[in-house]
RNA sequence: GGAGGUGUAGCGAAGCUGGUUAUCGCGCCGGCCUGUCAAGCCGGAGAUCGCGGGUUCGACCCCCGUCACUUCCGCCA
């Protein structure tokens, strides 16, 4: 008898299954009861199927379905039946079928829901949080959660295929000064001492370059005590890789290679590669960003060439005292931009250091509005040289090289958002490669290291690099995806001789480098192998693959923007004897700084 | 560390320029209903308007402070 029974999913059933006997196992998704006839939507990770209770079904099973609320957890057995004539729902891919109940059990019941699942309005996301276990019975969640699971499976069968092994690299390591605060843990057994959580495991990889692992990977953990953001987490993962005898081109392939995979396997999307490549100084200069959207055009040109025979003072002396004048069409938003629109803009600029943003109108007459009185008569010149046409606004920026294109980088990021330039279904690849090495810190007038210090010089620098250390580009690559920095890498360093004027250079002193991370300067002296490497932002890439705003989104269980986990509470106070154990007392608020 | 936004029943929102019995939808509770699928109809309960102070005859509304969440800047190789 039993054997005629099985167990299936709220998902699978269809009309070839019409007859048989079936064990439904799911929560109440809807429950409608009219009086005589009573509809169950069933549902569970696989999909959601039509339950009926019959005006001729015995009183025990009708009382029972009586008792039934929203999300009780139950088995209904039942027969697979077609829906009348007219009733079939083809919004639902079991609409054609629904499950005529013999009997049901309740397996756990479940009180009023502090939100509904798939209700009409979303809930605000700490409450989500709070209840992430009904959050993630979303289809939204649950569908997220899966494009996670099988973007991890490509990469891993894709490295794997190009001759990768996935090792795991300890999360209790030596604190390394690496720009971002680290988590540290203290030791019991070594009182008084603490181990970190990695940022990365960029040593440890490297390290296993220098033991013949040739090709590694790892879907790594790793922690930054920083603020959080949007796509920032205190814990994030990364899809962590190293090569030896590689250069930067083997490693921008290969990653090619992987995001084409993944995206197809998961997306079913093919991404053309090569990615584009542009220089760090490029995409700076065109977009003013280190990781430009490409979805949209809106490329900087130079505005210099008609500062000098205007009047236009602001722009005349950042000229003359060096700087760059920038401008940007924007078209077809002549009309739709007010000044007060054009404020807001401005405030984007602001933020990033600008004095203002100047602008301009494209009339079918000339220039119109903002600062066209100090250009009226080069308009012409103006509109051909930009490319502009009646009806696009002009903006303009003068400042500093730096300050000009970051801020008005800011303003075509916010214009890319709000004039929906930003098609949610394209997917454009960028490299951003040649990078910097060293970046002056502007208070202190020391040079420090743009992204780390185990980062190769390019070739042609090396000899040459402590003379000018500024104009030094690095072996340095950005993976950069509709506008997010989706993974960065570099050529490391394997020549301890090099490593060592990198740290004079930077002002790293030898004997804390020593203390810090001797072990990787050691293991460099025996013949380590010349790698390279990469980490892709795994929660970033999923982000955007799933189309959300959030990493939250596409993480099981994430932190909110305090860092606090709603659900259990975490970070939490912990009883004296375990600080006492460990030797640690807590400063009281007033004493600490 | 800084700037902005938000906070009104369990949830999502409305509440105008200071005077309302604080409104609506969903959910919840009770009843009716043989075909719904965001079921429908009738009835009901549920709100110290984030918290504290102030101004005022009178505060959800104005002011000050504070807390929480959130976005951005700083920070984040």
């Amino acid at each position: 008898m039993e054997q005629n029974k099985r167990t299936a999913t709220c998902g699978e059933l269809n009309i070839g299954d019409v007859g048989k006997t079936v064990i439904l196992n799911g929560w109440i998704h809807r429950n409608r009861d009219h009086g005589g006839v009573h509809f169950l939507n069933i549902r569970d990770r696989y999909g959601i199927t039509q339950a009926v209770i019959d005006e001729e079904a015995s009183d025990a099973l009708k009382s029972a379905a009586g008792e039934l609320k929203m999300e009780y957890c139950v088995a209904v057995t039942g027969i697979v039946r077609a829906r009348p004539e007219g009733m079939v729902n083809p919004d639902m891919s079991t609409g054609a079928v629904e499950l005529s109940i013999t009997d049901l059990k309740i397996l756990n019941t479940c009180p009023a829901l502090p939100f509904m699942i798939e209700g009409e309005d979303e809930p605000n996301e700490n409450l989500r949080l709070k209840y992430r276990y009904l959050d993630l019975r979303t289809e939204g969640m649950r569908k997220r959660i899966e494009l996670r699971h099988k973007a991890a499976w490509a990469a891993r069968s894709y490295l794997t295929e190009q001759g990768f092994w996935e090792i795991e690299t300890p999360t209790f390591i030596k604190s390394t000064p690496e720009g971002a605060r680290d988590w540290l843990v203290p030791s019991r057994i070594n009182a008084g001492k603490f181990y970190a959580l990695p940022q990365s495991p960029q040593l440890y990889k490297q390290i296993l370059m220098a033991g013949g692992t040739d090709r590694y990977y790892q879907i790594a953990r790793c922690y930054r005590d920083e603020d959080s953001r949007g796509d920032r987490q205190p814990e994030f993962t990364q899809i962590d890789l190293e090569m030896s005898f590689a250069g930067r081109d083997d490693v921008l392939k290969l990653v090619e290679g992987m995001m084409a995979r993944t995206f197809k396997d998961v997306l079913g999307i093919d991404i053309p590669a090569p990615f584009p490549r542009l220089s760090w100084r490029d995409a700076m200069d065109s977009y003013g960003s280190d990781k430009p959207d490409l979805r949209y055009e809106m490329k900087f040109l130079d505005f210099a060439p008609f500062v000098p025979a205007s009047d236009f003072g602001v722009f005349k002396s950042v000229l003359e005292s060096g700087g760059a004048v920038k401008a940007m069409v924007v078209k077809g938003a002549g009309e739709a931009y007010s000044r007060k629109k054009i404020t807001e803009l401005e405030e984007e600029a602001k933020k990033r250091g600008a004095k203002g943003l100047a602008w301009m109108k494209v009339t079918p007459d000339g220039l119109d509005g903002g600062v066209s009185k100090f250009y009226g008569n080069q308009a012409g010149s103006i509109t051909e040289g930009l490319g502009a046409k009646a009806g696009d606004l002009i903006l303009l920026m003068g400042a500093d090289w730096k300050t000009a294109v970051e801020s008005l980088g800011a303003v075509r990021v916010k214009l890319g958002k709000d004039l929906g330039l930003a098609d949610p279904n394209r997917f454009e690849f960028c490299w951003v490669v040649d990078f910097p090495l060293f970046e002056k810190n502007e208070e202190t007038g020391a040079w420090e290291p743009a992204h780390h210090m185990f980062s190769m010089p390019q070739d042609r620098f090396i000899e040459t690099m402590e003379e000018h250390p500024g104009e030094v580009l690095g072996d340095l690559y950005d993976m950069v995806l509709n506008g997010n920095e989706l993974a960065s890498g570099s050529v490391r360093i394997h020549d301890p001789a090099i490593q060592s004027r990198v740290f004079d250079i930077v002002g790293f002193p030898k004997d804390e480098a020593e203390r810090r991370f001797g072990f990787l300067l050691e293991a460099f002296r025996y013949g380590a192998p010349p790698h390279a490497g990469l980490a892709v932002g795994f929660d970033r890439m999923v982000m955007v693959m799933a189309k959300m705003e959030t990493i939250r989104d596409v993480i099981a269980f994430p932190k909110n923007t305090q860092g606090i986990s709603p659900m259990d509470e975490s970070p939490s106070e912990v009883d004296a004897a375990q600080l006492a154990d460990l030797r640690l007392a807590i400063v009281p608020e007033e004493k600490a700084e």
